[in-house]
DNA sequence: TTAATAAGTTGAACTAGTTCAACTGTTTTT
DNA sequence: AAAAACAGTTGAACTAGTTCAACTTATTAA
């Protein structure tokens, strides 16, 4: 299946637009090949597209001064990625976004999304409620770094995302859950002392 | 001034609605006080408004297993509060929401917040509006998280809050940070052991 | 005004998770 | 096919932050 059929897909599942108004909004998006270890977003240069992951899996780092790099977030197919930061405010990004395998995006610049936004109701109501769900998403995920233990947050995670779970090299797991890969690694082979 | 005049303000500075539109929009908003202590949202109980707080300061809190409390958020003038996870999807919440001040809200529900989405396509482009630079805020909290100290965290939030720093209470402070109450008395009067 | 409750402080003991280092297994590159 | 680079494992030493308990100070209620 081509990257512009499965954002249709997506689209759709909305169940807002009809045909024309879901051609008339993935027209604005354009396909693209991304090789594993390619950077599609880098710290210093603004954020100039949203990206949603037709095929393939992203993460999204940071590097902090020590050096320790530290995954926000991770996206596969149907998932959007981007440093939001950067491209809502078009400011310099603090983020790396990077492909985990041969991945196939579906990119659209800031300037086209306004566009698309402001050309029909409907689609702004569709970024609307993707910004709200990315909001909620945050919170969750919030709540549990505040309130579980390392291993609590990984039985969770693989409960919750078995799929994905296989996916995620393991220092990106550890690093997207909080913690040290050696420490994921101990957890996940039963080596952690206990009371 | 009043509490409509407050949420007013805050559409205007969006520089998006003629005078007849912000009058039509706020006047969805009902406007109440809550006293200190007053619980707004509560575990179990579908969050059925959006409070934008135009007088006071708020708190959003999980309970954890064990019974410590995390602030997920907070809230003072200007500032929204409500459990998003419930409202948006109209589930239960898991959070309480309650004032550290005697307040004045402004609260919408959630079917006439639907209701004004839909009846101009600049409403809609508010929430989104608010629902991206919630998401952008969480993103940048997220990263201090999981990039800084907790000694690090609280000089970072002091320089960029030093109002809110005033209000809150140590405690919630302390659990919006994430870490405990007596550790943030110790960096405050300096106590912390250095190497 | 006093009593009661909540908020903040301090030190000592503790622990969940990190760091480091040496090793093994697996991809990627040449 | 060999070499190099990357990803994961394990144990031992360590440390940032927690827990507990006893105390002081501030706020609220009677």
């Amino acid at each position: 299946m081509t990257g512009l059929h499965k954002l249709k897909e997506y689209i759709q599942k909305f169940e807002l637009l009809n045909e024309v108004e879901v051609n008339q909004f993935i027209s604005e998006f354009k396909e693209e090949k991304i090789k594993k270890r390619q950077y599609i977003v880098q710290p210093g240069f603004t954020a100039k597209n949203r990206y949603f992951v037709a095929e393939g899996a992203f993460r999204s780092f940071v590097v902090s001064d020590n050096g320790s790099d530290h995954t926000i977030s991770f996206a596969i197919e149907n998932w959007w990625i981007t440093d939001y930061n950067s491209y809502i405010y078009q400011q310099p990004a603090t983020m790396f976004v990077v492909a985990l395998e041969n991945s196939t995006i579906m990119r659209i610049d800031f300037d086209r999304e306004q566009r698309l936004k402001k050309s029909n109701h409907k689609f702004e109501t569709i970024f609307r409620t993707m910004a709200e769900r990315g909001l909620a998403f945050q919170q969750r995920r919030m709540i549990s770094n505040l309130t579980q233990s390392a291993e609590e947050r990984y039985n969770l995670f693989i409960e919750k995302y078995p799929q994905v779970t296989q996916r995620l090299p393991q220092y990106v797991l550890a690093s997207f859950l909080g913690m040290t890969t050696e420490f994921l690694s101990k957890i996940r082979n039963n080596k952690v002392k206990r009371k």
